[in-house]
RNA sequence: GGCCCGGUGGUCAAGAGGCCUAAGACACCGCCCUUUCACGGCGGUAACACGGGUUCGAAUCCCGUCCGGGUCACCA
């Protein structure tokens, strides 16, 4: 049989595969999906943990799959051998189970992949693309260039000196006409070379293409040869792009908008090897002032871009999540007011109310959200996930906590569990602050009185109310305790009544909760002071109130 | 620098030529409720980058300027 030069080529350069894109297409039939299912997925490399805005990005696609009844899967970008991290793959995928991302296909876990469209490694493709690259080569749309690394800088310095448009096109492109015994000699002599695409794009003309996220946009058309398959036979990303993206038949493309650029490279691609070329949606990317500039957060520079961080912090997965739905979608939190209960796995996303343009991260947005998320949270929720967390980041907490099981329990639950919970905890961390007069070993107490109340008053007081106190009583009785107490010493039982008559008064019964609050506590602000009293119990109530009456 | 994209209060944003005297949320401030705080309720400060057009009418459409972001690899 005959070969063109084309052919010869091809065979030239990849003797060893025998298989035909026929084959491919065959063995990864398209979808059986209802009509509207969109197929997403994330492709981490792994190259570091799991970052904010791989998060992000992976809860939009995992969330456009969802509500669409679509599948979302993982697949691994490790064509970059120089950059991978030992254990990469593990650390993104329980990250994101961590994060309640599930994922129906792909990578599961460091190790364990599931689906019909796999590998889902692209190391372990490397023959599905050389499979589509010859094919390309026997098109004539593809050839070896042999240019190392100096000759590339060498042109581009020419290119820039003379001021026009640097690359591997046209004029530029010296391999582009190569014949194959040229290439055979290169080949023969052993030196490298990679396999470039010969693009026929013209830059003059203009490509529109529609963005699920960002709308129309137009640009040039690509007239780089820029390379497929790098020198190690194994494909660039925008040649994997196009080869898995296809077979694994993806229709949606979500992913971070510095991709944007190179749109027009993954368009040609697509038309070039025949592919129906999926939607695209290009995400904004999660902002940080620096500053006084605006900048894409970056996992080198802030601790805030590891989602570690915010496991380390003690916010709740759940309250990451929630608040990078507000981010992500702009209807977001009025839906959450009408379905204040719902998962946020039932909200009706739309691509097209994403942000344009970054948002800048805004951790008191965080902390709000979070408060709501748990306050939602029953007493025992809380004790799960307090000490889950202590556990790992804070070891001398976490012993104080499990102490005494119930005891702490009943501390998480006060004003909890009731139709207007508290706010007042976004994160862990700010847990043992919180909660240290619960404790004797984080207990102290300055007994710091506010100005209108003498040491005196307070100590008669504290006399007066130590002799009735009775710690079953109930929040009402203990109350009308105190305001017994009020007027015996100047003070007045009702708060309206000090207000009417101020100069009559010392106080009200109110300025008196608060004494008795500092010497329980050693706080002026505390949630429930009767529960807290509860919890503590009668001994320790009474022996903090002695102590008060002793040092004030 | 070339090519893209964007610019509404401090932050996130609604907004598709008249409904804009520009929503809502976070933050901040004040008041009310209240045993403190928190919650909740009520109210307040605060914005259409600039300049030209088009139009009876522009935050919205067009052009220019400025500013910000992204991208120009055998990295993804």
């Amino acid at each position: 049989m005959l070969m063109n030069e084309n052919e010869r080529m091809a065979e030239l350069l990849l003797p060893d595969i025998t298989k035909t894109p026929d084959y491919y297409e065959n063995l990864y039939k398209p979808r059986e999906l209802k009509e509207g299912a969109r197929v997403t997925r994330i492709a981490p490399s792994p190259t570091g943990y799991l970052h904010l805005g791989t998060l992000f990005t992976a809860l939009v696609n995992r969330i456009t799959a969802t509500s669409t009844g679509g599948i979302f899967y993982t697949r691994i970008e490790d064509t970059d051998k120089k950059r991978e991290v030992e254990g990469g793959i593990e650390d993104i995928i329980d990250g994101l189970d961590r994060f309640g991302i599930a994922i129906d296909e792909g990578f599961v876990s460091g190790s364990e992949q599931k689906g019909d469209y796999g590998p889902y490694k692209q190391s372990d493709r490397a023959e599905i693309y050389q499979t589509y690259v010859k094919e390309l080569l026997r098109q004539g749309l593809a050839y070896p260039c042999f240019c190392t690394a100096d000759e590339l800088d060498e042109v581009r310095k020419i290119q820039e000196e003379r001021k026009i448009r640097t690359g591997y096109h046209g004029e530029w492109a010296k391999h582009r006409n190569i014949t194959v015994e040229e290439a055979k000699t290169l080949i023969d002599e052993g030196k490298p070379y990679v396999v470039r695409l010969k693009s026929p794009g013209n830059e003059e003309n203009k490509i529109v293409f529609e963005d699920c996220i960002k709308g129309k946009i137009e640009m040039p058309e690509n007239d780089e040869d820029f390379v497929i398959l790098k020198s190690d036979g194994i494909p660039t990303y925008h040649f994997a792009h196009a080869v898995d993206d296809h077979l694994m038949r993806t229709t949606h493309v979500l992913r971070g908008d510095e991709w944007i650029s190179s749109v027009p490279k993954h368009l040609q691609l697509f038309k070039l090897l025949g592919f129906k070329p999926p939607k695209y949606g290009h995400i904004s990317p999660i902002m940080k002032l620096d500053g006084g500039a605006k900048r894409k957060i970056s996992k080198r520079k802030d601790p805030e871009a590891a989602v570690h961080f915010f496991a380390e912090q003690g916010y709740d997965s759940s309250s990451v999540i929630e608040y990078l739905m507000t981010v992500a979608a702009s209807d977001f939190e009025d839906w959450r007011r009408a379905n204040p209960t719902e998962s946020y796995k039932k909200f009706k996303f739309n691509l097209k109310k994403m942000s344009v343009s970054g948002a800048l991260f805004d951790s008191d947005k965080l902390n709000d959200v979070s408060k709501t998320c748990v306050s939602r949270f029953s007493g025992s929720e809380v004790y799960c996930k307090l000490t889950e967390w202590a556990k790992e980041f804070d070891r001398e907490f976490y012993s104080l906590l499990t102490e005494n099981p119930e005891y702490t329990k009943a501390m998480l639950s006060i004003d909890r569990d009731v139709p207007k919970p508290r706010k007042d905890i976004a994160k862990w961390s700010e847990a043992k602050d919180y909660f240290s007069y619960f404790f004797s070993k984080t207990y102290s107490n300055s007994l710091e009185l506010p100005d209108n109340i003498t040491a005196s008053d307070a100590k008669e007081f504290l006399r007066r109310y130590k002799a009735v106190y009775n710690s079953s009583d109930d929040r009402q009785c203990w109350f009308e305790k105190i305001k017994m107490i009020a007027p015996e010493i100047g003070f007045a039982a009702e708060t309206k009544q000090y207000k009417a008559n101020p100069e009559e008064f010392k106080g009200h019964a109110g300025d008196l909760s608060t004494v008795l609050r500092i010497a329980v506590t050693g706080r002026r602000n505390t949630p429930d002071l009767c529960s807290i009293m509860q919890v503590l119990g009668y001994d320790t109530c009474i022996s903090r109130i002695d102590a008060a009456i002793n040092k004030l």
